[in-house]
DNA sequence: ACACAAGTTTATCATTAATAAACTTAAATT
DNA sequence: AATTTAAGTTTATTAATGATAAACTTGTGT
């Protein structure tokens, strides 16, 4: 169940925050956009300005974005810059040998995130997969390689929610996706074979934390035409990908201050 | 009027941006802290979570902050870090002259906000106005150095909403108030004398943007035996002062390219 | 293995948020 | 300057929605 009223808001301050204009935006836009009633949006836009994440303009009548969202932008709780610095680092070196598009994937609760990304630097290029956008579980290489070293409570918990069919290839079936996920733990790895975009092939890894729960993967999109002209280059890819999720996994050792159920992250 | 679950839920996340702690907040630390019942909260913090703002760990039912507002906190919409940085320095020349704790405040709509501050150097210090909280126009001299300037409306429409009594010198009847505005306009400063504190007394400035529109103040606080015990040193203050919000004035003038009806802030 | 605590789900009801319509304000056009 | 239109605001009403309590599930600690 879920709160519509809140899922209003929540919509709204999505579409401030992608649509922001510099004088702001009007009431008439926002409804506009998001399909509101003027009256409810005015009353929902005063509750939002109320508690300072909005404001409106004096003169103009337009909102603008408010002092506790700024506010949220120098809190240092909201990113490790530590581990994504390394992290890059890491995802850089994949991108340099191999030019092609790499991703570091991360996941909060149900949802697979896209922390960082680069893009390729091929011609051909992949273009998907957009920074903070969550994505699927169980059509990508990263949500597989992530999956796949969960237990199987959260992975039902996962697969239940999200199966969605993108392309012809994609796996919908619960029990061969168990099966697949079972695979790519023995091998290590996880392939997307056109399963998420069509032409697009994918291998992820799985980075660990200390307690080896995976947090997060490695990703590195091709053209499938590419790995399947040259054999040699999907090895090229993997071994570049796994080492890069290696790495990052290393990340994780040396702490040994968190208590037990104070985890970031849980498999 | 205003949306009580809109009120609820921002509340909320006002309270795990503020109390977070490293494995995420409880449902029950949330309804203990902010007085719900756990299945309300529960229906809330579901609908938050699938907005992506929040997220539940899989394992300790805990709550984390989303990749939403981790998003929002990486955008570069959020603040002009060149006024920043140009406005700082000049905050600064006051500080390192007077050693007195220094504020520039700006506004939303209604609302007064630190936006920078640097502290007392003095070992009798003067430590009120924290950064991104919300201030009171009418007892404050950085709030009447920028209300001076605005017309009539929206003078009404700021001082209808706040004429809290602070001290026993808070002017609250709203004749005086715009009495004394208009003395402000006159002088070129405003003073606070113990109105939002006792013993605290400030001199705020207004900053001014291309249209001469009142856009922030700048202002210091000392104590007030200080300003008693030596006349001279109140003129040093109101000195630094005035020329730090002539300086900062100056950010907004070579600006050409904002469009009538498109301004930041307005009068 | 048991008890307790925390979280989740469900169905019901009273409150509340959405609505429409009237009103205000401001800008644009003649 | 007067009229028209558009945008935003306020209000009272009603139907929908969010809050509730109680039953249920899960997991942890003893």
């Amino acid at each position: 169940m879920s709160v519509k009223s809140i899922e209003k808001t929540l919509s709204t301050l999505d579409f401030f925050i992608s649509n922001m204009k510099p004088g702001g935006l009007a009431l008439k836009d926002v409804c506009a956009s998001l399909g509101f009633k003027k009256s409810a949006a005015h009353h929902m836009l005063a509750t939002v300005c109320q508690k300072g994440y909005l404001y409106q303009d004096l003169k103009t009548k337009k909102y603008l974005i408010g002092s506790k969202i700024k506010k949220m932008s120098k809190l240092a709780i909201l990113d490790d810059s530590d581990f994504s610095d390394f992290a890059f680092d890491q995802i850089k070196k994949v991108n340099d040998e191999t030019g092609e598009a790499v991703h570091l994937a991360g996941f909060e609760g149900t949802r697979l995130i896209t922390l960082t990304m680069l893009e390729s630097k091929h011609p051909v290029r992949v273009d998907h997969g957009f920074l903070n956008k969550d994505h699927a579980f169980h059509a990508t290489a990263s949500g597989k390689a992530i999956l796949a070293h969960m237990n199987l409570a959260n992975q039902e918990k996962i697969l239940k929610k999200n199966r969605v069919k993108f392309t012809e290839f994609t796996i919908t079936d619960k029990v061969t996706l168990l099966k697949e996920l079972n695979a790519i733990k023995k091998n290590g790895y996880a392939i997307d074979d056109e399963e998420f975009q069509e032409g697009v092939y994918c291998v992820g890894c799985p980075v660990f934390n200390e307690y080896h729960e995976p947090v997060a993967s490695v990703s590195c999109s091709s053209p499938k035409y590419k790995i399947v002209r040259d054999k040699k280059y999907l090895d090229k890819i993997k071994s570049f990908t796994q080492q890069a999720a290696f790495e990052i996994s290393k990340y994780y050792k040396p702490k040994k201050t968190i208590k037990k159920g104070e985890r970031k992250y849980a498999a």
